[in-house]
DNA sequence: CTGTTAGCGCTTTCAT
DNA sequence: ATGAAAGCGCTAACAG
């Protein structure tokens, strides 16, 4: 019965224009239930007296929030930024708010932020999560879900099938002649470095090619750097590597080493998120980040209006962009 | 009075404890007005009754929401994630949430997004706001609000100094033996670059260096790429770049005109968002954006309980980062 | 087409 | 220490 009380009401628009309060919610709400004459009438001094409906009020009272959250394991990962960008300017279309969620890469804290979340949203989208499959069904009993780059039967969910573009990459790869390449792994319990090295294991077996793994436990520059003499033992003609940071990172060991590239070895990120901001810019595949955020809200806007809509996959194909890094085999 | 009503309500709670709804409002927000024995009845039961606070219904009730709102320009420049995400976690520490919206560099769609938020947060944090002086004093006539490097009058807000990190970086230049140096500018009508700008000026003319300005329309790694035969047509030996993808740029045109960083040439980038991930690892000047972004959300928390606080101006130096792309100067 | 009347779920005086 | 009751501002039957 506190706090800051700053608005004019629906019922000093109501007394004000001399009709009832329902009216003036209708007004805004259900304009053509009215007149012209009174929708007009209320609007002007609606407007007069600075109304806005109070969002909360209406929330309350309809259950309605207009309020969607999208948690993701870490916004400064820079896989996300495009990703919530995306889902940010398609829920303005439809006049959504969304709220933001960290989970620090942790189920606990995720957990915690959909339970703080909830009660304010009309669904949620869960990046990437982290989250068990049971709690993922158990807070889908409670709103709608719409999950990215995860896949669980029963709930809908946005794949990016980062798979197809690795596949691309070898058979370019393979064009330009190299017969025998590496792929540096990223964390062994992602479910990208499964599809990604499954990919690169498959088309270079049906183009005959022969492929070493090298494991990095993080995926990082330093990773990266650090594979370099392992690869160039390896006698490899090319690398793939698990993403962007490491093929960085391999580019710099390469240069440290007097390796140029792409004349004497080529390499290959994935994801595409350094654009063209490397020398020589990277051949990478796309990553669809852009899409999965568009889609992923999309996708929960039809899972609301028809609940029906459940076990939806839709998975999004990646291709190979074939810039800089990669050149005919060396000999 | 239709919509999804999924909750156990404190009225349930209440018959099934034997209490008056009253009661179970106060076991979960003044405990110690009840008897010891009362609260843990009812938390008892509202546990096993799998009761949870209706947000909505206490924030119409009480006012306060727990929620605040961040608003940035762009989500995708790698400037604001590591903000965002420490203003989060701040937040998490509050039990707030948090809004973010993506003004996509426009003053209308700030606006815009202002005014959908408002209705439901605490108040807001505005990021390098593109708004005018006079909207963002409209808006925080309405909510508390908090400035991130944008320095309006009267209003709380949070800088980033630039400036001193930049001056740090000529000093450093000039003890590396380097005589003269040009600045690659940024954007004319930033904030940023003109802070950037001078400080270079001052600090080279009082250590008597030279300097050159050379502008580029666009921070981009092109436009960096694109300034390096001007760079080097004029005799400086050691850069200082508006933004650190610029100087990215400018690495990679140097490597491509066969000059060797930083034993040829020095370069410094601005804002440290790349981290050590190019070769040689950047010298550069950090950002404090993290710092900024929980500062910005502590101020916020501070001017609401204590609303007499206004016109709060707290400043952020920031300070060269010694790496890899800067040497003694040759000859 | 418009007014009356219940709520939505919770907090907060005011009593007791 | 606890209960009763009056809202918070809006929406949605239900009447007319």
């Amino acid at each position: 019965m506190t706090g800051r009380r700053d608005g004019v009401t629906i019922s000093q628009v109501a007394k004000a224009a001399g009709v009832a309060r329902s009216s003036v919610s209708r007004a805004f709400t259900r304009p053509d239930m009215l007149s012209q004459q009174t929708v007009e009438r209320i609007l002007a001094v609606a407007e007069e007296l600075g109304y806005v409906p109070n969002h909360t009020a209406r929330a309350l009272s309809t259950g309605r929030h207009g309020n969607v959250a999208l948690i993701v394991p870490d916004v400064a990962n820079p896989f996300f930024p495009p990703l919530i960008r995306s889902a940010q300017m398609e829920a303005d279309r439809f006049d959504f708010c969304v709220f933001l969620g960290n989970s620090d890469e942790k189920a606990k804290q995720e957990d915690k932020l959909v339970g703080r979340f909830s009660g304010q949203v009309e669904g949620l989208i869960l990046a990437s999560s982290r989250l068990s499959d049971e709690r993922i069904h158990a807070h889908a009993a409670l709103r709608p879900l719409v999950l990215i780059n995860r896949d669980v039967a029963g709930i809908s969910r946005i794949l990016i099938d980062s798979g197809s573009g690795v596949s691309e990459a070898v058979a370019h790869l393979a064009e330009l002649g190299h017969r025998s390449l590496v792929y540096v792994a990223g964390p062994s319990s992602s479910w990208s470095n499964a599809q990604r090295r499954m990919a690169v294991r498959k088309s270079a077996t049906a183009l005959g090619l022969e492929v070493q793994t090298i494991a990095a436990a993080v995926p990082s520059f330093q990773a990266g750097r650090n594979a370099v003499p392992a690869i160039r033992a390896s006698g490899a003609t090319a690398v793939v590597a698990f993403d962007d940071l490491m093929a960085q990172g391999i580019l710099a060991g390469m240069s440290e080493a007097g390796v140029r590239v792409p004349e004497e070895f080529s390499v290959v990120g994935c994801d595409d998120v350094l654009g063209a901001a490397t020398y020589p810019p990277l051949t990478t595949v796309s990553n669809r980040s852009v899409e999965a955020g568009k889609a992923a809200f999309s996708l929960l806007m039809d899972v609301l209006d028809s609940s029906a809509i459940r076990d939806v996959r839709y998975m999004l194909e990646t291709h190979v962009v074939v810039r800089g890094t990669t050149g005919p085999a060396p000999r």
